[in-house]
DNA sequence: GTTCCGACTAACAATTTTGTTCGTTATTGC
DNA sequence: GCAATAACGAACAAAATTGTTAGTCGGAAC
């Protein structure tokens, strides 16, 4: 999390970033766990033991950074759960991160789509007239 | 890209490409100038010094890694023009790649309304009826 | 009164991604 | 013939991400 500042890596991360938003979107959900976490805590596994039990290999440390950068770009909130005993802690979607999970869902969907390389081909339409006169 | 196959990081990947199309899916994506190569190929841009002006900071050689990742991912193609003089490459999206622009332009959106921390809020639906009880 | 669970943090190491340096091929313009 | 443009590939270095080791803190179970 350490970032340099004055790398060219993190220059040119700036500069897509002003580019368009789609970049700055990506980098919010593409890290390891991170887009499975926001579905799984949609699904209610809003606790840290129950996305811990559902994302089998990943270790606390990680899970808890992820969980960390997630809250940092307000897409999830950490909330005590008030009557629970030992008091708890819960995750919760911000509607900013409500509003994200039908779009991961639609990536889903694509992923499953052409899954395995099945349906892809160059669209006719994308053709160029010389190749098809040729 | 040499990957080491055993490696807990890539076992960890494979993992949560089981798990739900949807990781794979933002692998795909999440490369540092990959999504924005896609929109700019969808708007026109499909030849190498095309994308190279638009792109003012990325190197040739990122560049070419970038395009020969998102063609191994067959979200484009390469292909010679065949009238052009000297004979020159262009790139065309697939009809996947082509699938996958409205999904990017929905993450733009979704980039655009919550840019700069605005509108973020948890939505009262998701309190607890414990919270709002007491 | 020691150990276990839930929920973490900090520092370090392994792995992966990104960028850089150098070189290539083929053609065009001068 | 010589530089310039288009389109790259390989190998290496820098930077960033991901995973690991060790440890914390408060309550609960035994």
């Amino acid at each position: 999390m350490k970032r340099k500042e004055n790398s060219t890596n993190a220059i040119n991360e700036q500069f897509l970033f002003q580019v368009c938003e789609l970049n700055s979107a990506i980098a919010m959900i593409s890290g390891r766990w991170k887009s499975q976490i926001v579905y799984s805590i949609a699904e209610g596994n809003n606790r840290f033991h129950l996305l811990k039990r559902e994302l089998v290999n990943i270790s606390e440390q990680v899970l808890g950074r992820q969980l960390k950068e997630l809250e940092m770009h307000a897409i999830i909130v950490k909330r005590e759960i008030p009557g629970s005993v030992p008091a708890g802690i819960e995750y919760l979607l911000t509607n900013k991160g409500r509003d994200l999970v039908p779009i991961l869902q639609h990536l889903c969907d694509w992923g499953k789509v052409y899954a395995g390389g099945k349906g892809i081909a160059v669209p006719e339409s994308d053709m160029h007239e010389e190749s098809v006169a040729v």
